[in-house]
DNA sequence: CTAACATCCGTACCGCGGTACGGAGTCAAT
DNA sequence: ATTGACTCCGTACCGCGGTACGGATGTTAG
């Protein structure tokens, strides 16, 4: 068991010293104690990288992220309010999914037209995934 | 049907309109031609920018909505390319529903152990639903 | 012991995605 | 024909999320 510095732990989550650094800066991070010497991390801090990085690819700010890694670590928050926020995220969550399935089946009809004959594949929109009743007040 | 300027278009689409001259500017929406005077739009412009906003709460940068918007209408592309650049976007789309979906069951354990008597919903890990085999070079 | 290399820490800078501003032109209503 | 609201266009500036730099200190291999 070789002690992880900043350097190896950049390293096992994928990003650079220096953003290590950024988080701990932003409090997404801890920093380990350690007066006047170098730190030492664990995997939990990595698994940690790893899913703030993974949390930004999926449309959530570092301010959101910091939110979702201190959901239930908070001190004199009650159970209830917990169970708020995290059915709260879920829900942000769903819909997130199903903006991507609503994307996902937009692809797939481009696709589609792909491989009729008719090459009229230049004609299809993408975008008209989304097509949220604009009419209503225009 | 009434004139639908920058504004109105703005307004229909939920952003400011420096925000629409901006996605003109990074070629992201046209800017119809009215030569020494007020350009008029259309609700297809309305709808672009609907989905400029939405992919990007998806985790897609500019560059990669241009990429989605531009599919197949870039001219002297084969629909043999437009059809594998389409699969590999619905691929990606299909990994970030999965991430999602991960993180979901992981919030949704969080909710369930606020509801056990055992108050140990504190020592939840959110971040773990990412866990992927950190011991494998360490 | 010393050379090489990593960490620590502060500060400066960068690209992205807008936002603000200001002066000139356009347009519709009075 | 003037007023007021909106548009056009260029340029400057902003916050976010890092990235780069550089000098001092710590650590380790030979």
């Amino acid at each position: 068991m070789e002690k992880i510095t900043i350097g190896k732990l950049a390293q096992m989550a994928g990003v650079g010293v220096e953003t290590v650094r950024f988080y701990q800066r932003k409090e997404l991070l801890r920093e380990p104690e350690a007066p006047g010497s170098v730190r030492t991390y664990n995997e939990e801090d990595a698994q940690r990288i790893i899913f703030i990085k993974k949390a930004q690819e999926l449309g959530f700010s570092l301010a959101e992220v910091k939110g979702l890694l201190e959901l239930n670590t908070k001190p004199r928050v009650t159970c209830g309010t917990v169970k708020k926020k995290t059915l709260d995220k879920i829900a942000e969550i769903d819909q997130k999914i199903a903006d991507l399935q609503k994307m996902k089946v937009s692809l797939e009809k481009l696709s589609g037209a792909c491989d009729s004959k008719h090459d009229n594949y230049k004609q299809y929109k993408v975008q008209e995934c989304f097509d949220i009743g604009l009419n209503c007040d225009c």
